[in-house]
DNA sequence: GAACAAGCGGAACCATGTTCCGCTAGAAAC
DNA sequence: GTTTCTAGCGGAACATGGTTCCGCTTGTTC
């Protein structure tokens, strides 16, 4: 994998960048289809791969979904500071983001129940907490919500509203989202 | 078990009975020390007995979930029209009244997990529901919320929000609930 | 084309909920 | 007290899901 002797090669086999690939791609579509619930034997069997193979490349479940929603969360990331600066009011700008955030998860079966019990939160929050913690910044700062609401914590209350979405019971996650965002306004 | 001819019997055999409340003192123990996740063989062998025992008298998992909580659900349920009769506002009753729901279920680990999992809705639902439903119908008589909350949609949120309390991450299960409730005050 | 190890497949392992069935032992009948 | 019947019991066995392990395959380099 590290060459490092007679020309600094650092590429992988080519079979196991292939290999990367088809399971990022088959996990994709095996969560849109089941849910990120979805067995790893399904995924590597969508793949052609075995078992094995996916161990390697992702050391636990969880790895690969992280790798699979990266992007997205990216997306997500990004989405705050661009909204901050365009947005009428912090708040406005803080309920916007929370909303492309919830709108994230709950278009995802199952991603917001598996944020709780695995260790997704490594890497979801780490990436996302700075930014929603500016938007809070800001928006404290502005006198538009109550002092010390804690990133994190919003954060995975947010997360928490979502699971459950999309069953068809009486249960709009985007409606209590929305009471969320607006017990934070400044009385 | 029900013996109708000649002189109505209708109880269970004794070892039966014992069993059962075997059982139920088992699991909470169980629940108290493991969280609700606790091993139905645990349960079981902490019973001193066996896995098929559990299962003939509650035939699920849920099952024996419910009916260890469910005095703990009946008092809560009375909790709601007392509130309301003695709280100061309507308001005031349903934040009191969630606060009791919310405490419950925060000391129970696991359980809000389980009633998004499970089909554990039923029984708790079912009972709290029509108290939560009163109380609101109450503040929006009153004019202090705003109008359409769904109960349904109220008690999930808030059973949501306890997930993962009790984790030392800065999760604070309880502010959150307190915006949410915050939220709902008409404008 | 030989040699080496990166990488692979999938059987095997562990934990959990649930089912099944042969045996045990309450309790009614005498 | 004994017999008889069956409610009820124990726990092995099954299903499902994540994870580990190891002998074999094959890409890559020389």
């Amino acid at each position: 994998m590290f060459r490092l002797a007679r020309g600094v090669t650092v590429t992988k086999r080519a079979d196991a960048r292939r290999n990367e690939k088809a399971l990022l791609d088959a996990a994709a579509a095996a969560f849109v289809e089941s849910g990120v619930d979805a067995p790893v034997r399904d995924i590597a069997a969508r793949a052609g791969v075995g078992v094995g193979t996916i161990y390697r490349h992702f050391p636990a479940r969880n790895d690969l979904i992280v790798a699979v929603f990266r992007h997205q969360v990216e997306e997500c990331a990004a989405a705050g500071p661009e909204l901050l600066a365009t947005s009428a009011s912090p708040h406005a700008a803080l309920g916007r983001w929370i909303e492309i955030f919830a709108d994230f998860l709950v278009t995802k079966h199952g991603l917001p129940e598996a944020l709780n019990a695995g260790d997704l939160h490594a890497y979801f929050l780490e990436r996302l907490v700075p930014v929603c913690a500016e938007i809070l910044d800001a928006a404290t700062a502005a006198g538009q919500i109550v002092p010390g609401v804690n990133p994190v914590g919003l954060l995975r209350g947010v997360g928490n509203l979502c699971i459950g979405a999309g069953r068809d019971d009486g249960y709009d996650a985007r409606q209590m989202i929305g009471f969320l965002v607006e017990g934070l306004r400044k009385a």
